[in-house]
DNA sequence: ATACGATTTAACCACTTAGTTAAACTTCAA
DNA sequence: TTGAAGTTTAACTAAGTGGTTAAATCGTAT
C-alpha cells in the first residue's frame, strides 16, 4: 500500500548514499543528490531538513548494515582458527558487495571522527573481550604469542586496505583492468585465511 | 644569506601541509592557511597563485619524500626475506615519523585519484619488476606460492592501514591512551616481519 | 467536487569561499 | 636617497553553497 510513499524517500537515500560515498560530506552537493534522485532541491529539504541529517542517516545505515554480521561471528563459540576464517570470509564478502564503503569511512574518519565514535558508543562496541579471547587461545598454545591487538590489526588491515586503496590497485597494479581487479578481490578471502593460519598456527611436534 | 627569503615561503608550505593534511583539499581554507603561517591572504596568493598550485606542491612534496627510500630497498639485490624485512622497517619508520600521511593520501585518493596518478607516471613507477622478482623466489621454492600481488598487498596493508585508521585505533582500541598507541606503533615493524616470515617461508625438510 | 499531501518551479537570502585589486607601509640593498 | 621586493590592509568580485519561501500543479482518496 504505502510502498509508493517510501519510494521517494528511498530514492533520496539511495542517491545520497552514492553521492556521499563518492564525494564525501564536504564534496557532496545537495543539488547533485537531488538530481541523482530525479527530484528537486526543495523536495529534498522537504524530506530531510538538512544536509547533516541526511548524512547521518546514510552513515549510520552503512554502519548498521555491516556490524551485526561480523558481531555474530565474533561472539560465536567457535575455535579461534575457524572463527578467524569465518570472519575473513564474511568481511571480504561484505566488501566485495560494497567496495566503496572503506574509502568512504576512511575519508570521513580523517575529516571528523566524532560521527563514528558516536556510533561505536551507541552500539556498545568494545574490543576488549575479543582481545581476551585471543589471549586465552595463545596461552593454551594454540597459536603463537603476540599482542592480540596486533593480530586483529593484521587481519583487519589485510581485509580492508586493498578496498580502501582501490584506485591505486586499479591503476598502478592492474592498469585499469577491472576484470583482473575483481578476480583479485575474489581471491582475497582464501589468500588471507591461508596467510594468517600459516603465520599463527603452531604445528604440534611429533616426538 | 637568502635563508630569510624562503622563510615566508617555507612557513606557508609548512602551514599548508598542516592544514591540508588535517582538513583535506576541500576542507582546507586559504584563510586558515594564511593564519597558520602568520601572514595574510593576499600574501598567500602572492606566493602561490591558487589553492590548487599550493595543494599540488604539498602533495608531490610528501610523495617525493617517501618514495626514494623505499625504491632503493626494492631495487637492491638482497634476498627476498631480508628485502621484505628492510622494506617493512623503512616503511614503518617513515610512518611513525609522519603518521598523518596515510590518512591524507587515502582521503585525497578517494576524492580525486588523478593527482596521484600523475605522480606515479612522473616517477615512472612500475610494480611489474617487483612481482617478477617475487615470482622467481617462489619458483625457486624459497617462499610459498601465491600471486605476488597478494603478498605485496598483505605486507603493505599491514604497514599502512593501522596508521590510516589511527582515529579508530586511538579511540576504540586504546581509549585515547596516546602512550599505548605509540608503543603499539613502535612494535609494528617487528610484529609484521615475524608474521610475514612465518607465513611465507618454507622450512627445509631434514630428511 | 474537494481537500490534502506530494511535487515542481523559480526566485530568493544569508553566508562562505577563492581570488583580485589598489594603496600604503616596511625593509634593505645598490 | 632611491627603488624594488616583501608585506599589510581593507575592500571588493564572482561564484558557489545550504536552506527558505510562496505559489502553482498533480494525483488521489474521501
Amino acid at each position: 500500500m504505502e510502498t509508493k510513499k517510501d519510494s521517494t524517500e528511498a530514492k533520496i537515500l539511495e542517491a545520497a548514499k552514492n553521492v556521499f560515498v563518492s564525494k564525501g560530506m564536504e564534496g557532496a552537493r545537495m543539488q547533485e543528490i537531488a538530481d541523482e534522485a530525479g527530484i528537486n532541491k526543495a523536495l529534498l529539504h522537504y524530506y530531510f531538513r538538512s544536509k547533516e541529517r541526511l548524512f547521518e542517516a546514510i552513515f549510520s545505515e552503512i554502519f548498521k548494515f555491516a556490524f551485526p554480521k561480523l558481531s555474530r561471528i565474533i561472539l560465536s563459540d567457535a575455535g579461534i582458527v575457524s572463527k578467524i576464517e569465518e570472519f575473513v570470509d564474511a568481511y571480504i564478502d561484505i566488501l566485495i558487495k560494497h567496495p566503496f564503503i572503506p574509502g568512504f569511512v576512511m575519508k570521513e574518519l580523517n575529516r571528523d571522527p566524532s560521527g563514528l565514535f558516536k556510533l561505536v558508543i551507541k552500539f556498545g562496541l568494545d574490543p576488549q573481550p575479543v582481545f581476551s579471547y585471543i589471549q586465552e587461545a595463545m596461552d593454551r598454545g594454540e597459536i603463537v604469542q603476540m599482542k592480540p591487538q596486533h593480530l586483529v590489526a593484521n587481519v583487519v588491515s589485510m581485509c580492508i586496505f586493498p578496498f580502501a586503496a582501490r584506485p591505486v590497485l586499479s591503476f598502478v597494479v592492474f592498469k585499469d583492468d577491472q576484470k583482473a581487479l575483481e578476480a583479485f578481490y575474489a581471491e582475497r578471502a582464501d589468500v588471507i585465511k591461508q596467510f594468517v593460519i600459516k603465520a599463527i598456527v603452531i604445528k604440534k611436534q611429533s616426538r
